[in-house]
DNA sequence: CCGAGCATGTAACACGTTACATGATTGC
DNA sequence: GCAATCATGTAACGTGTTACATGCTCGG
């Protein structure tokens, strides 16, 4: 699978949930998936006309002034189960904040220090963000189990952040030692 | 700083070290920095000729019969300084492992929990490498202390394996429940 | 002498972001 | 009517991977 069909999953993804405009599938993949998940519009509507042409996505211009709707097509849910069940090829990791750090000798141990709580509090920040919204989908997964699912992606980025904070700390100590 | 002067960074720390050829430049990078960090040959040589180009990197072709050393002159190493003090810009996040399990309910049960195995088991293994090259740099902090930023990339990796591995376990027993 | 690995590079392609252009709708 | 937001798209640019082409050198 390309990596092109990663933005392809995305989109049907987001179609699969509910028919709604380009716009629409912007704001739902930044808002829903957003802390592990990136699409731009310069991404989307090619795409969106791509599984168009391909069949997989219709469009509903229908009474609609202005704007219209895509929906998944029989042949797109299919297809979105297919991409689903593909292996996930990872990309190559690029940690920019490890990069820095690695060549650490050469910024000093105050900048180091700095750039260590720089990392603290955004994952801090985006822990704090996170158990609000588990806290939410808990709820949810009481009224309809298939909520489990966006359940676990919520534990995925908790459990990441506070390992970074853990991680951090153990840093820090280590250089003022 | 553009994208491409992370690729940058990455070059002219790796020449920091020592000087050598881009094919070992290249080495280097996916042997030391291949944790948390990835270039391709495409990348590397135009980038070791933009930055000669720049006056960053001087090419020693010296009594060679074949091949060239690359080092860094003294703007260049001025540059190095000038990157890694640059904050870290990082890009949208892409996890396709939890892409796949957002919409998990289209796959059932039993192909998540493989999904899942399969992410437990390149944790482990990652984590087993990284112990082992915690317990070789540990050691060398002893004899030289800028060695623990070295550590401190080994250590980021090792909390992020365990955090994955504990991640799992949680959610195998979320989906068994 | 021949294959494995060292070494340098380029070209084609894939991917992605940003900025721009354009217009409709809606709430104030 | 005017601003904010919804909505659709394109063009330019930067970045990155893969595959290819080429030649050296060194050990067996």
């Amino acid at each position: 699978m390309s990596k092109m069909s990663q933005t392809e999953l995305a989109v049907l993804g987001a179609l699969s949930v509910q028919s709604m405009s380009g716009y629409a599938v912007r704001a739902a993949i930044t808002g829903t998936l957003g802390h592990f998940w990136g699409e731009s519009f310069g991404q989307i509507y090619p795409t969106i006309a791509r599984l168009e042409g391909a069949g997989f996505v219709e469009r509903d211009v229908a009474g609609k002034t202005s704007g219209s709707t895509f929906g998944l097509t029989l042949a797109g849910r299919k297809r979105l189960v297919e991409l689903l069940a593909e292996p996930n090829q990872s990309a190559p990791p690029r940690n920019g904040t490890l990069l820095r750090l690695f060549f650490g000798s050469l910024l000093g141990p105050e900048v180091c220090q700095q750039i260590l709580d720089d990392a603290r509090m955004r994952a801090e920040q985006q822990l704090a963000e996170l158990d609000a919204i588990a806290h939410e989908v808990r709820a949810e997964v009481r009224a309809d189990p298939d909520a489990r699912y966006r359940l676990l992606t919520v534990l995925a980025g908790q459990h990441s952040a506070r390992a970074q904070i853990a991680w951090v700390e153990e840093s820090l100590e280590l250089l003022t030692m």
